[in-house]
This record gives C-alpha cells, structure tokens and sequence, in this order.
DNA sequence: ATGCCAGGTAACACCTGA
C-alpha cells in the first residue's frame, strides 16, 4: 500500500517540528507539499531524509514553492508547468515514485481580488493545468494530481458560501475549470469514499475559523484511471491543524494498492 | 470598508495569503 499525502505548510522552515512529528506519527510514503516559502538551497533536508524521505523540491524566495518527499527514489522529475516559459511562479513540480506512480504538486494561484489581473493569472494557469492533464491521460499510467488547488468546488465545500460570493475560490470561472480537469477523466479521492458536505482541509487563522469549523475544502487529490483503481482509501488528517503553530492547512491523503 | 492572524523580508513597515 501507497500512503499518498498532499499539504500545504505555509513556510516549510517555520513548520519543521509540525512536518517531522507529523511524518512520524502518520508514516506517509509519498507527500506533495506546497508553500514551502523557501530556495532549494536552504530547504531543510536533512532533517527530513533523516526520517528516511527523498527529497526534490522547486523551490522560489519568500512566496509559493513546492516539493515531493518519497520513501522511494523520485525519478523523471520536472519542474514548472508548461505552456508559459516566462511564468516565475514555484507552483508545479512532478515526478515519478515506487517506479511507477507519477505524482505532481500543484500550488494553483489564489486569484484574490477577482478584478485585477491575479484573477486572469489564475484562469490562464488552469487553463495550462488543463492542456498538461490532457498531454499526460493517454499515456495511461498512474497519475495523482495533488495540491492547494485553491478551489472551493460546491457551496457546501465552505463554511458560508454567501460570504464567498465574491471570492477567487468559489467563481464559476474557477469551479468550471476544476470541473473541466476532473471531466478530463479524474477521480476525486476524497470523495471516492466521504460524501458529506462541509469537509474542509484549511480554516483560516482569524476569527477563531479552527475552534469554529469555519473551513474550506481547497486541497485534492485527482487520480487518473489508472490510480483510481487502484485506490483503496482517503480522507482528512486533521490531527496537525489542532497543534501549536500550525499550518492553516491540513494534510488530505489516500492509499493506493501496490508499492 | 477594514482588520482580524501568520510568515517572510527587511528593517522596526509592508506584502501576500484565502
């Protein structure tokens, strides 16, 4: 079985005692991570490898950032997401583990405010997004798709979708393409076995969103037929958004046969 | 309408996030 996590830090520096109490406890094999605020070159790795984790990262000063941790070698990596040689942005990286499960970490733009060119980013990148998925489904293989993809897909993905009216996340702009990805031919892990509406992957770290359950669920992982039949489980590990200084995410994980 | 919190950078204030 392969214990695939996605997560986003929010500074992977400022949350190492998090990431390594958390590789710890929940052993996962594979974890795609996202805002790791951070430069290769100053990437904690060996704390992580210590833990028995291969490391690629792409990595960018001060904003976004990605990385893939394996407890198999990662081969065939890539980094940046095609269509747009002069997008500087560290939000996609992929690359291949246990010899044949390619995995990508994507940190898909938040696109807040929806009137300023942020928002038009957002849409082209998807778009990109999109034109990637497509090049890699023929190839038949067992592709994850995971990261903050900063998209709230249904109203009751979000604690007040009202409140969200206005929002980047929750645009029909936004939702249409994430469907339009999914409709490609993925399969949503999490809601492969949960169901129920408001299940959320960050809460904010304002007014009291944590001790309220004023969540969204922005952080999926999107499998390709290959992955999906091989998929035997998923969820929430909410565990690390209840810890002291904590990352206003939360891991979303599954488990696919094999390994 | 704005700040509410948090991180990074740089410098003791401002930008970004969702």
């Amino acid at each position: 079985m392969i214990k695939i996590a996605t997560w986003n830090v929010n500074s992977v520096k400022a949350r190492l005692p998090n990431v390594l109490a958390w590789l710890k406890d929940f052993a996962p094999d594979v974890v795609l991570l996202q805002e790791i605020k951070s430069v290769d070159e100053k990437f904690p790795r060996i704390e992580i490898e210590d833990l028995g984790y291969n490391i690629e990262t792409h990595g960018q000063k001060t904003y976004n950032g990605v990385a893939i941790l394996s407890k198999s070698p990662i081969e065939d990596v890539s980094r940046g997401l095609p269509g747009d040689e002069e997008d500087v942005q560290a939000r996609y990286i992929e690359g291949t583990v246990f010899g044949d499960v390619r995995v990508a970490s994507i940190y898909l733009p938040n696109g807040n405010p929806i009137d300023t060119e942020k928002f038009t980013y957002k849409l082209a990148w998807m778009d990109r997004l999109y034109a990637h998925v497509q090049t890699c489904l023929p190839q038949e293989e067992c592709y994850v798709f995971g990261g903050d993809y900063n998209v709230i897909p249904k109203d009751d993905d979000v604690y007040n979708a009202a409140a969200f009216a206005k929002d980047a996340l929750t645009q029909p702009e936004s939702r249409s393409r994430f469907q339009a990805i999914k409709h490609l031919g993925l399969t949503d892990a999490l809601r492969t076995f949960n169901h129920k509406p408001h299940q959320y992957s960050y809460w904010d770290y304002q007014r009291g969103a944590w001790q309220k359950d004023n969540g969204l669920l922005i952080d999926h992982l999107l499998l390709s037929p290959q992955a999906a039949d091989r998929l035997k489980g998923a969820g929430i590990d909410k565990g690390p958004r209840g810890k002291e200084k904590a990352s206003d995410h939360t891991p979303v994980w599954c488990e696919l046969e094999g390994g």
